[in-house]
DNA sequence: AGCACGCCGACT
DNA sequence: GTCGGCGTGCTC
């Protein structure tokens, strides 16, 4: 008797087996349809990962699904694969890595929608409507009269028009207009033309092109301006001449709009970009021209890298080393890592993109396994920035500006350049003590102290996002000496204001630009190119350019330094990297000014002396010889519980039940308190698991696991595991 | 995770 | 006498 294998939404980690619904055959389904089942006391929405001709189950205990709720399977089978595999690498339940995949509205069981997006058009009954009908009602009159072409016109451009959403209900009341799919118009053939590639990026491109088909792993590392983005664009071409299919993952930036238009201009193909700002119908939507294969191309962030595509022929993965691919809570996986492993399944190349690459893809590419493309040539006449240290020991500091930097950004300006400042910490001051006796405003829930707002009259918890009012006075001794320490945007703005007052300062950090207009704002006049100075946090270093700028001052380097994680150098190379990246673009040259009281550190050093590629093969030549990732493998088991005591122990039980299995090579450390112990009211407790094989990792790992599982962990003592962490340890 | 069942304190 | 606290047990 065959049984339905299903993934169900829980945090189980195992697969459930039903009878199929009613008078059907299990053989008539097919691994990716959904179906209805009856879970305990309630129903849920599950995927049918397979056809199984045996259970381990009595058929006492087998149920009969509800219903099937597609004809054909949302995903095809390598995509399926890959959240099995998902589940399996990240050992995390089948349940929700496969949940993750879908949008919202398909886990809850809506019916796929018809491909194309939902719009209105007109009755036969508005067609005869009289003129100045709508007299009284100007939108409503605007929307027929948008419509009036005969052509079905989709949601977004009537809101687009200015139409909102109730006004149409109304029209649909009184049966003018009716809702209906709007067809996309898939035509893959390239609209217009790229630039010339230089010969770097031609080859680069030829070799992708070659591997179009099988599976590939390609690593380009371009410097900033080196053109990546074009080489991207050739190889998506040739991709969808062959029909098939581009996937795009980005960062999580504000950049979406542009990328997004860049990629329309050049393809007069149905471009479907997956990001934060969509609603759920939107989602819905996008996901399901891409799973019916009239999406040529998708574009998206991490999560977009599970989308489900019929004729997946290419991935992009742009800014490769970013942070954000890894998710850092539930289901911890990198979408990097995993998108390399989906194109292993569909068979298809996969580029992997940056200027400053991470050590795990360099390792791969220097072991052979990615093929290495480099494009060490600006685009036009542009050159790399010159760095410079400026030794802020004994300078005065005027809001954390020294003279040297001052009178370099006046030069630049009044040559009418623009100057970008950046200071990786936003609000007012990291701190808020008193002068008389030492009280410091720290987090009530965290281990962590308040950042001081002044604009808004806050102090704030950038942890756990707390905030309370600012006080006058301090709270234990009333004294009212209070006095900020260190230095946020917001004071460095109000500084630079004062000190160069005869130009404009643009300030770009999440405060700043709440809404995603005040950021295209902001970016707009920067682009007129007029001479201001931009100030702003990591936002600034992320995917935006800036042709104008031609001096980048580092305001605190030193806030890099002493990270006291293994990866604090590759992170600090990366991002310093990535901010001089942006001066000296348009032919001028470039100058980056980095402030320290430490100029002769030696990772302070090593950036000035060598380039981002020498330095981080030697980072990788460290990581050898101490087991750590790239070349050693980690993983993680985390404890959090309000209970100061509790995930200690827990992990204290958990190791001692390990230790008798535990394969050879895996070493254990800890239980330790994690860096920020006391985390949004929760103590937060790691035991690391850290060995030179990756199999032996991941069979202690499972174990570990499995062990955890059947370890009852006390009250609200919540366990996790994180493969491959990234967060600092 | 939900959602049950289950056994002990302050309320109409 | 009951409403409800959250301990622990199960979900094909």
């Amino acid at each position: 008797m065959s049984v339905l294998r299903l993934a169900l939404p829980t945090p189980l980690r195992r697969l459930f087996d039903y009878l199929p619904p009613e008078g059907l055959s299990a053989h008539s389904m097919r691994p990716g349809q959904r179906l209805r089942v009856p879970f305990g006391k309630r129903e849920m929405v599950g995927i049918l990962v397979e056809v199984s001709r045996e259970t381990q189950l009595s058929p006492a205990q087998l149920k009969h699904a509800i219903e099937v709720l597609d004809a054909e399977p949302l995903p095809n089978p390598a995509l399926i694969k890959l959240c099995l595999w998902a589940a399996d690498y990240y050992l995390h339940p089948t349940g929700e890595v496969i949940a993750s995949a879908f949008p919202s509205a398909l886990r809850r069981g809506t019916e796929l929608p018809e491909p194309g997006e939902s719009g209105w058009r007109l009755t036969s009954r508005a067609q005869g409507l009289p003129d100045g009908a709508l007299s009284r009602s100007p939108r409503q009159a605007q929307a027929i009269e948008l419509l009036g072409d005969g052509k079905a016109h989709t949601a977004r451009e009537l809101r687009d028009a200015g139409i909102k959403n109730d006004v149409m209900r109304r029209l649909t009341e009184r049966g003018w207009v009716v809702p209906c799919r709007v067809e996309s118009t898939p035509d893959a053939l390239a609209a217009t033309s790229g630039h010339e590639l230089n010969a770097a990026q031609s080859a680069a491109v030829m070799a992708i092109n070659d591997t179009l088909g099988e599976f590939h792993a390609h690593l380009l590392e371009g410097v900033t301006g080196s053109g990546k983005t074009e080489v991207y664009l050739g190889a998506i071409a040739a991709c969808l001449g062959r029909g098939q299919q581009a996937l795009v993952l980005i960062p999580e930036i504000g950049l979406t709009p542009q990328t997004l238009s860049r990629f329309e201009a050049r393809f007069k193909a149905t471009v479907c970009c997956f990001h934060s700002g969509l609603t759920d119908r939107q989602r819905l939507d996008s996901w399901a021209q891409a799973q019916c294969g009239a999406a040529a191309i998708v574009i998206g962030t991490r999560s977009a890298v599970f989308t489900a595509m019929p004729r997946l022929g290419l991935i992009v993965v742009d800014e490769e080393h970013d942070a954000s691919y890894k998710q850092q809570d539930g289901f911890r996986y990198s979408a990097r890592d995993v998108a390399v492993k989906r194109a292993q399944l569909e068979r298809c190349p996969v580029v992997l993109g940056s200027a400053t690459p991470s050590l795990e893809s360099l390792h791969n590419a220097v072991r052979q396994r990615y093929r290495h493309h480099r494009l060490e040539e600006r685009a036009g006449k542009a050159v790399l920035p010159e760095l410079q240290v400026i030794d802020l020991r004994r300078k005065p500091l005027y809001g954390g500006l020294s003279e040297p930097l001052l009178q370099r950004a006046r030069d630049t300006l009044s040559t009418g350049s623009q100057v970008l400042l950046f200071l990786n910490r936003r609000g007012y001051a990291p701190a808020l003590r008193c002068h008389d006796c030492g009280w410091i405003a720290n987090c009530s829930s965290c281990d962590a102290r308040l950042t001081v707002h002044r604009a808004r009259g806050q102090l704030r918890c950038h942890h756990c996002g707390a905030t309370e009012q600012l006080p006058r006075s301090c709270p234990d001794c009333h004294s009212d000496a209070l006095m900020t320490q260190g230095l946020g945007t917001e004071q460095a703005e109000d500084a630079i204001r004062a000190k160069l007052p005869e130009w404009r300062t643009l300030r770009v950090d999440s405060d700043s630009t709440r809404s995603r207009e005040a950021l295209d704002k902001i970016l707009h006049e920067v682009s007129s190119g007029e001479p201001c100075i931009l100030l702003g946090t990591q936002m600034l270093a992320k995917g935006h350019h800036f042709p104008g700028v031609s001096l980048v001052g580092i305001i605190d380097a030193d806030a890099m330094l002493f990270s006291g994680d293994f990866r604090g150098e590759e992170r600090m190379a990366q991002m310093l990297t990535q901010v001089a990246g942006r001066a000296g673009r348009a032919g001028q040259p470039g100058y980056v000014l980095l402030q320290s009281h430490h100029p002769d550190h030696p990772a302070l050093q090593a950036m000035l002396q060598t380039s981002y590629h020498r330095r981080a093969l030697d980072l990788l030549d460290e990581r050898g010889e101490r087991q750590l990732p790239p070349t050693g493998q980690l993983a993680l088991l985390r404890a959090d519980c309000s209970d100061a005591a509790a995930g200690e122990a827990f992990l204290t039980s958990l190791r001692a039940h390990l230790m008798p299995t535990l394969p050879a090579g895996v070493q254990l450390v800890g239980p330790l308190p994690a860096p920020m112990h006391r985390r949004a009211g929760k103590f937060r407790w790691h035991l690391l698991l850290q060995g030179g094989h990756r199999s032996a990792v991941r069979t202690a790992s499972a174990l570990a696991v499995s062990k955890a599982e059947s370890l009852r962990a006390p009250g609200d003592c919540k366990w996790s595991v994180d493969v491959d962490p990234t967060e600092p340890l």
